[in-house]
DNA sequence: TAAATATCGTAACATATGTTACAAAGGGAG
DNA sequence: CTCCCTTTGTAACATATGTTACGATATTTA
């Protein structure tokens, strides 16, 4: 994905940047957010606990951006505990600033793919989400990768970290697992999932 | 919320308009989007089958937008199909215009402001979706809505309608809603619930 | 290489939720 | 007011999923 600040110049003197080690609080939810804050490095997550268990609201990678959604309206609360997944630098960019940056036409374009980019993700974890069975949470989680990867072979970084995303115990997605692999529709080991 | 032309001036030229009837059908999923669209009158969902059910990804009411995060991403197929809920008149704006209408200040900051509340509403989905239960799922949506409304007593449109949101079967909702009112959690009639 | 740790498969059991169907109640149209 | 249609409550039943626990396997660390 673009950069926030690809091809553009005259920037710096807008924004600074901070280094988090690997599961690092870096904000609170509920606290206010005044800065937009672009992942330049590493890895971070937002999630929100709800009572017992721990709920991820988004994940963001290299060049993803976060902040930018909150500081132009009323409640701009964090809806989740923003977490370091792994080391990671953040450019931060203070509130006063981020809307004189975005009359650089360059910096505005690339914004508004980061930001379609955004939109676009959420809305397929609510798709996801929105699936009534597990099955139906795994295979429309495969078919969307599969898509956007153009391979029937996923990568997936552990069962552990695919039952999280969907949302569901790990025992039961292992469960379910196996039944498709019984029924033939999908093969699998540990690092890779199979559409057959 | 703010419109998105408020305060404008000479964007009548960029764009156009088009009136549909309640239960239209005005793009459907999969479909090349090529256009930004605002909710100028009605109300519009966005809305998914997943085999036999139907999932909404998003619902939108007046001077809400559309199709502005996929003109700019490659995969920009729209996610679902887009009904009109009621009579609705929408604000056309055609791809190519779109980023020179953002040149506007004016309208550059109301698109802004509009994105992020987008952004917000469907994050706020994803927590909704994400509670385990059907219990905390109502909870939630009972505690958001009322600081939202800053008020205890939380009007809905109809039970259906709420289950259709929260995305479980209707009786399901009724069999929990009176556990809540037996447990003194809530209070509920046709039309309101309220926070004990 | 061995020990320690993380990941994963597996199974038994409890239960929340989905499903279906029907009756009651409410609201709107004439 | 009566009839019709929509919304809601209710209940019985089937089942998918959550929960817990433990052993097996892989991976990392020393």
């Amino acid at each position: 994905m673009k950069s926030l600040f690809e091809n553009a110049k005259d920037y710096e003197k807008y924004v600074y940047y901070k280094e988090y080690n690997k599961n690092a609080l870096i904000f609170l939810e509920g606290e206010q957010c005044n800065n937009v804050c672009v992942v330049v490095k590493g890895e971070i997550s937002i999630v929100t606990s709800n009572y017992d268990s721990l709920v991820e609201i988004n994940n963001l990678k290299e060049n993803e951006i976060f902040g930018d959604s909150l500081i132009l309206i009323e409640d701009n609360r964090y809806l989740g505990n923003i977490m370091a997944l792994k080391n990671t630098k953040l450019c931060i960019i203070p509130k006063d600033n981020w809307l004189n940056l975005l009359e650089n036409k360059t910096i505005l374009k690339n914004y508004l793919e980061i930001i379609s980019n955004k939109v676009f993700k959420i809305q397929s974890k609510v798709k996801i989400l929105s699936q009534k069975s597990i099955r139906e949470k795994i295979l429309f989680y495969l078919i969307t990768e599969s898509k956007r990867l153009n391979k029937k072979k996923i990568p997936i970084k552990s069962k552990e970290s695919l039952a999280f995303y969907l949302n569901v115990p790990r025992p039961s997605l292992s469960r379910e697992l196996i039944k498709l692999k019984e029924d033939n529709i999908i093969d699998y080991d540990r690092y890779f999932i199979t559409i057959k």
